[in-house]
RNA sequence: GUCCCCAUGGUCAAGUGGUCAAGACGUAGCCCUCUCACGGCUGAGUCAGGGGUUCGACUCCCCUUGGGGAUACCA
C-alpha cells in the first residue's frame, strides 16, 4: 500500500513538514543543568491539593535550576470543558506562590513555544500523525463502538488482554482503495498507531525514572488512538508531541500514569524524540469510610478542594510548609535548623520524594501552621487576617478595617518573648479565638468554678472592681488579685491549697478564672492584664459590672 | 482477570547487611504555672507474613497478603 498516498489523503491539508516545527521551536538557551517543566491541568473543574502538591515539584525543580517552569492547557477533552477555569488555575496556584515563567496567563500567552492551549495546536500534531501515516507506522481505523464492545467481550471471554491490537485490530490492514471507499461513504474513523510490541511476547523495557529510579515493564503492543475522530489528539499523543517541542526536560506527574508510560515509550522512540525524565510522584491519599487509603478526588473531597483552605483561611505559606514536609523528608529537620529563613532556600530534591502515598494529615498541617504564624509579623498577619474576612466573612470586616490600632496588638498577644503563644492555626480559628474583643461577638460560654460557687462571684468582682487600677504593672495588678483571694478564704498559690484543702475554698486560680469569666466570657484564655491593657478600661469595667448584675 | 506501583508505630517518616530501629505530628503522664497556650522532661506505640541468600537481615532475592493505580475516541 502507499503510505504517502494515505498520508495525502488523510491530511491533505497540513503542509508543514517535521522540520519546519524543529526550525520553529529550537532548543532553549538555558544554563548547564537548568530544568524546563510544566504543569498541564485540564480545564475540568476545580485544582485541588494534589494539584498543588505536584505543582510545587515542578516549580521548585524549575526554579531552583534556573530553569523554567510554564502552563500548558491540556483541552483536548472538549466534553470537560469549564468556563473559567483556567483563571481559577492560575489564581489558585498564584495564591500559594506558585509562578509560571510562561505558557497561558490570564492576559493571553507569553512565550516562544506556544500556543499553550493544546485545542490551538491541531495542526502541529496532525502533521506529526501525517507523519507517522506515512511510514507505515499509523492507520486510520473504522472500528465501531459496537465492535470495539464485540471484540473486548472475546478478549474477556477468552481471558485476553482488552485493547485493540494485533488480530483485533480489524482495520490494521485496510487497503488503499477500502480506506478509501469508506472515507467516501463518510465513516468516521479515529487515527490508531500501528504498535510494533510483540504481542505474543512483549519485550522488557526500561526507564530511568527520576523519583522511583529504573523502571521496567512490558513494551506497548496496543494500537492506542493517537487522533480521535474529531481530529483532536488524545493525550498520549499530545504529551508527546508537546513536551518534545515546548522542550520540557522533566515530566513530573502523577503515578497514575505509569501505567502508561510504555505507550509514550513507543511515541517517543517512533517520533524519534528523545525520552524527557520521567518523575511520578506518589499521589496524595485520605482514609475513605472504610478505613482504606484512598487517592484524593476532586469530586468526592471538596474539603481538600483549594478552595477549603482559602476559606478556613490557612495562610499560603502554611500550606507550603505543610506540602514540603511532605514531599521531601529531609524537609522538616531543615526547618527546625533553620527557623527564619524563607523556604526557597531549601535545596528540594527528587531522591528525597517518597514513593509512596502519604496520607493527607489535618493535625501536621495544623501544627505546621502554628509554627509558620508564629514568624508572620502581626501587620502582615493583620493584612492578612483582614483580606481573608472581606471575602469570606464580609460581615466582620468592618470590625478590622480602619480598626488596626486595635486589632493588631489583639493578635500579637502574648507572641513576643523566647517562649511565644502559638494560638493560630487559620483565619476562620483566629476569629472564633479573639472574638471576646469585640463587643458584638462576646458572650460568656463558660460556668463558674465549682469552689466559687455562684454567691462568691459577687464578693469578687465587687473587690476587683473596687480595686481595680488601669495603670497597674502586671504584677501589681496580680497582687491584688491574690490579695482579694485570701482576704476570702482562698489560698494564695495552688500548692497551699494542694497540700491543705481543707483550709481553704479553693486558690487563687478559681478567684482568676472568675474575674476571666466576666472579662472575656472564658474560662481559658491568654494574660488576662494584657487582655484589659487591649480592651482599655472602660469596658473592662464595664464588663465587670455588667457581670455583677447579670 | 491481566499489567504496573507501593509496604517501618494511629499519621509523616530516617534507615541502603552488624543501630538499644532517629526525628516530627498525635497520644498518656509529669514539670513550669492564676487558666489556656508556649516550653521542658518521661512513657506507650512500628519493621505485614512465610521462605531463602548470609556468620549476621528492616535493609538483597522469591512467594503470599494487604493497599493503590491502569486497563477509554478522560486527563
Amino acid at each position: 500500500m502507499n503510505n504517502n498516498k494515505l498520508a495525502e489523503l488523510l491530511f491533505s491539508h497540513i503542509t508543514k513538514t517535521p522540520a519546519d516545527y524543529e526550525a520553529m521551536y529550537p532548543g532553549r538557551d538555558l544554563p548547564e543543568g537548568a530544568k524546563v517543566t510544566r504543569l498541564g491541568p485540564s480545564p475540568t473543574g476545580f485544582i485541588h491539593l494534589g494539584n498543588l502538591y505536584g505543582a510545587f515539584v515542578d516549580e521548585r525543580l524549575a526554579h531552583q535550576s534556573n530553569g523554567t517552569f510554564y502552563l500548558r492547557i491540556e483541552d483536548t477533552d472538549d466534553k470537560r470543558y469549564v468556563e473559567g477555569a483556567v483563571e481559577t488555575i492560575i489564581d489558585s496556584l498564584k495564591f500559594f506562590n506558585i509562578n509560571f515563567d510562561e505558557g497561558a496567563t490570564k492576559e493571553g500567552e507569553q512565550g516562544a513555544y506556544g500556543p499553550y492551549f493544546q485545542s490551538d495546536r491541531g495542526e502541529l500534531y496532525q502533521c506529526f500523525v501525517k507523519e507517522l501515516v506515512k511510514k507505515g507506522e499509523a492507520y486510520p481505523c473504522f472500528m465501531t463502538e459496537e465492535e470495539i464492545a464485540k471484540v473486548r467481550e472475546t478478549q474477556e471471554q477468552a481471558k485476553e488482554n482488552p485493547g485493540i491490537y494485533g488480530k483485533y485490530a480489524l482495520s490494521r490492514d485496510l487497503s488503499l482503495e477500502e480506506i478509501e471507499a469508506n472515507i467516501q461513504a463518510g465513516k468516521p474513523y479515529v487515527v490508531r498507531l500501528k504498535s510494533g510490541g510483540n504481542v505474543a511476547d512483549p519485550a522488557e523495557i526500561s526507564v530511568e525514572d527520576g523519583i522511583r529510579g529504573t523502571l521496567t515493564m512490558p513494551e506497548n503492543c496496543q494500537d492506542v488512538v493517537i487522533l480521535k475522530a474529531t481530529g483532536i489528539p488524545t493525550y498520549h499523543f499530545a504529551h508527546v508531541c508537546d513536551d518534545h517541542f515546548m522542550r520540557t526536560t522533566h515530566v513530573v506527574r502523577g503515578e497514575e500514569w505509569l501505567s502508561s508510560l510504555p505507550i509514550h515509550v513507543e511515541l517517543f522512540t517512533r517520533l524519534g524524540f528523545a525520552l524527557p525524565i520521567y518523575c511520578h510522584t506518589a499521589v496524595l491519599m485520605k482514609l475513605d469510610e472504610n478505613g482504606n487509603k484512598r487517592k484524593l478526588s476532586k469530586r468526592k473531597d471538596p474539603e481538600l478542594s483549594l478552595d477549603f483552605y482559602r476559606e478556613m483561611g490557612y495562610h499560603p505559606m502554611a500550606v507550603r510548609e505543610y506540602l514540603l514536609t511532605i514531599l521531601n523528608s529531609n524537609y522538616e529537620e531543615w526547618r527546625i535548623e533553620n527557623p527564619d529563613i524563607p523556604c526557597e532556600s531549601f535545596a528540594f530534591t527528587m531522591e528525597k520524594m517518597s514513593n509512596s502515598g502519604a496520607l493527607f494529615d489535618l493535625n501536621k498541617l495544623n501544627d505546621v501552621s502554628k509554627d509558620t504564624l508564629i514568624n508572620v509579623p502581626a501587620a502582615l498577619l493583620m493584612d492578612f487576617f483582614k483580606s481573608w474576612a472581606k471575602e469570606f466573612r464580609p460581615e466582620i470586616y468592618p470590625l478590622l478595617d480602619g480598626h488596626e490600632d486595635y486589632v493588631e496588638p489583639i493578635l500579637d498577644l502574648g507572641r513576643s518573648g523566647n517562649k511565644p503563644r502559638k494560638d493560630f492555626i487559620c483565619a476562620s480559628q483566629m476569629f472564633d479565638f479573639i472574638r471576646y474583643f469585640f463587643d458584638d461577638y462576646f458572650e460568656i460560654e463558660d460556668a463558674v468554678p465549682e469552689e466559687t460557687g455562684t454567691e462568691e462571684v459577687k464578693a469578687i468582682l465587687t473587690a476587683y472592681l473596687d480595686s481595680y487600677d488601669h495603670s497597674d504593672d502586671q504584677s501589681a495588678w496580680f497582687d491584688k488579685v491574690r490579695e482579694i483571694a485570701t482576704t476570702l478564704g482562698y489560698a494564695a498559690k495552688p500548692k497551699d491549697y494542694k497540700k491543705n484543702p481543707d483550709e481553704y475554698k479553693g486558690h487563687v486560680g478559681h478567684v482568676s478564672t472568675v474575674i476571666r469569666i466576666a472579662i472575656v466570657g472564658r474560662s481559658q484564655s491568654p494574660d488576662l492584664w494584657e487582655i484589659q491593657q487591649i480592651l482599655g478600661e472602660t469596658r473592662t469595667k464595664a464588663r465587670i459590672s455588667a457581670f455583677i448584675q447579670a
